[in-house]
DNA sequence: ATCTAAATGATACACTGTAACACCGCAAGC
DNA sequence: GCTTGCGGTGTTACAGTGTATCATTTAGAT
């Protein structure tokens, strides 16, 4: 279980691994894993940080190409519509999706002090959210879970 | 309880009784409840739907106004950390606050047809959040928890 | 009365996101 | 082969959201 980016890691097997794992899928659903779409992923999954549609723009952008923000915004559309990543709605910013495809209803914790991003996977109608929609007699399709606060590391620090 | 403000309620009281509790509480805590904050409150608490800044800045205009951006969004500033209204990341937008003063963590139901917002008291440390920041060892500090879907009205028309 | 801190007025700008249109490349069908 | 359609890309221009900065006014405290 990726329990954990706060904990160290070798990172290149996340890279490796992320886009491995997007291109099979890809390739089962009939979807087009064109290379600036695999560049923007692979972009996200360099570190375990939220980035912004410009923070991709300039990395596309010293990689040489001439790039527009449309550019970044309909790859960054592509890989939150097949859940290869997320937006982190607090931080107008996306990350890389560190778990197993298919729809699933991620939680993020986010450190205010390293900025690093932790994604955990939840059942929509359970938690908080749940029980309140199961009280007023809503029903949820998409929900947003994040939390602000100290990682372990920066707690310590603190 | 407003347990829901997807339910007919009359909606004058919402306004005299939201305007008077940060009225009064404003007074307790040393704090200037000034015309402007109060109108952007009222504004608020005008419907049980999220407004944009720039929504609360064209109807400041209306009242006759030149209001720019800042001044919307520094009334804002202060509605929301004091409690009297919360901002609705998912939407980049503003609600009043419908329960009482102090310190608390909402949770928010939006209707994607109606455009209500319903807003619930949560525990911060509870849910789906509180899981996985446990798990963690992450020190939650604050909580974005919103849900989209459909309120009972619409879910039933649907 | 004067001083100070907070709030407001105003300009200008930065960041985030999208509409619209032209173009290209490839696959499907005639 | 041809062409037709569609998804993706290139590009321009703009819309929406939020802030830094500085001047000015107001409200309270001494």
């Amino acid at each position: 279980m990726p329990a954990d980016a706060f904990d160290p890691h070798d990172h290149q097997d996340c890279i490796a691994e992320g886009l491995e794992a997007a291109e099979h899928h890809c390739a089962e659903a009939g979807l087009q894993f064109t290379p600036i779409r695999r560049r923007v992923l692979e972009i996200l999954l360099g570190d375990h940080m939220a980035l912004g549609a410009y923070d991709i723009l300039d990395r596309l952008r010293s990689d040489g190409l001439n790039a527009q923000p449309p550019m970044a915004y309909r790859a960054l559309d592509f890989l939150v519509t097949h859940g290869f990543a997320h937006r982190i709605e607090r931080l107008n910013a996306f990350i890389a999706c560190s778990h197993t495809r298919g729809d699933h209803t991620p939680a993020f914790l986010i450190c205010r002090t390293c900025q690093r991003v932790v994604e955990a996977d939840t059942d929509p109608d359970a938690g908080e959210l749940g029980r309140a929609a199961k009280q007023a007699g809503f029903v949820i399709e998409r929900t947003v879970r994040e939390a602000e606060g100290l990682c372990p590391k920066c707690a310590d620090a603190a």
